[in-house]
DNA sequence: CAAATGATTCGCT
DNA sequence: GCGAATCATTTGG
């Protein structure tokens, strides 16, 4: 499997999102190896979009990130307690990134099942096989990714993503979750998802 | 099973 | 001070 380079992250948020999609990200942050498919996506589109954090060409300390090169990690926290996992697109000073919103576990089970739960993946119900990754702040616990990845580099080794050649599935479009405060661009249809994939957060 | 609620921290005004 | 790109748990039908 190859790795993304560069050029694939410097275009435009709804693009990179849709075409992100079904591709592996790997951690190999702690001598422990993580990988899982994404499955699904959002975009943010930077200053015109009412539910970025680059709304209005706000540049604070926090959203410096997303004003710089495309291909490194976004990490926020969110609700005091949940960190999200994104990834910045486009130009330098187009402030724009992608928010992965659920994961579909393939190598480290164990390792995130510990994260997630403190038990091993065969410890696990049902239904936390499914939970350990299926929503932002979720994945995010099962790949230890917390504010220390804020700025880390996805062309380099300790994080990124990988081609896939799998592209047997179908891509649903739907509107973005948890932006009730963003008027209009709360209808935008921004968020891609493989359909019928068990991790999906929202159907 | 759906809906409501509490948790808890930090960046911004 | 306010409120947020969420989640787990509890409550009620």
């Amino acid at each position: 499997m190859k790795k993304l380079e560069r050029d694939f992250y410097n275009r435009d948020s709804i693009t990179v999102a849709k075409e992100l999609l079904g591709k592996i990200l790997i951690s190999k942050v702690g001598g422990k190896t993580l990988s899982a498919k994404i499955v699904e996506t959002e975009a943010y589109m930077g200053i015109t979009d009412k539910a970025a954090h680059s709304y209005g060409a706000r540049r604070t300390q926090r959203v410096e990130v997303m004003y710089g090169n495309a291909g490194f990690v976004y990490v926020f926290i969110i609700y005091g307690m949940h960190n999200c996992f994104n990834v910045v697109t486009n130009e330098i000073d187009v402030p724009q990134a992608v928010l992965v919103r659920a994961l579909e576990p393939l190598d480290g089970l164990d390792d995130m099942a510990e994260s997630r739960f403190k038990k091993t993946y065969g410890e696990l119900s049902k239904q936390q096989k499914i939970s350990i990754s299926n929503g932002p702040g979720k994945l995010c616990k099962a790949f230890a990714i917390d504010r220390s990845f804020n700025g880390e580099d996805l062309c380099k080794n300790q994080i990124y993503i990988a081609d896939n050649k799998d592209y047997d599935f179908e891509i649903v479009t739907s509107k973005r979750i948890g932006i009730d405060y963003a008027e209009e661009a709360k209808d935008y249809p921004w968020r891609f998802y493989i359909k019928g994939n068990p991790y999906v957060s929202v159907k």
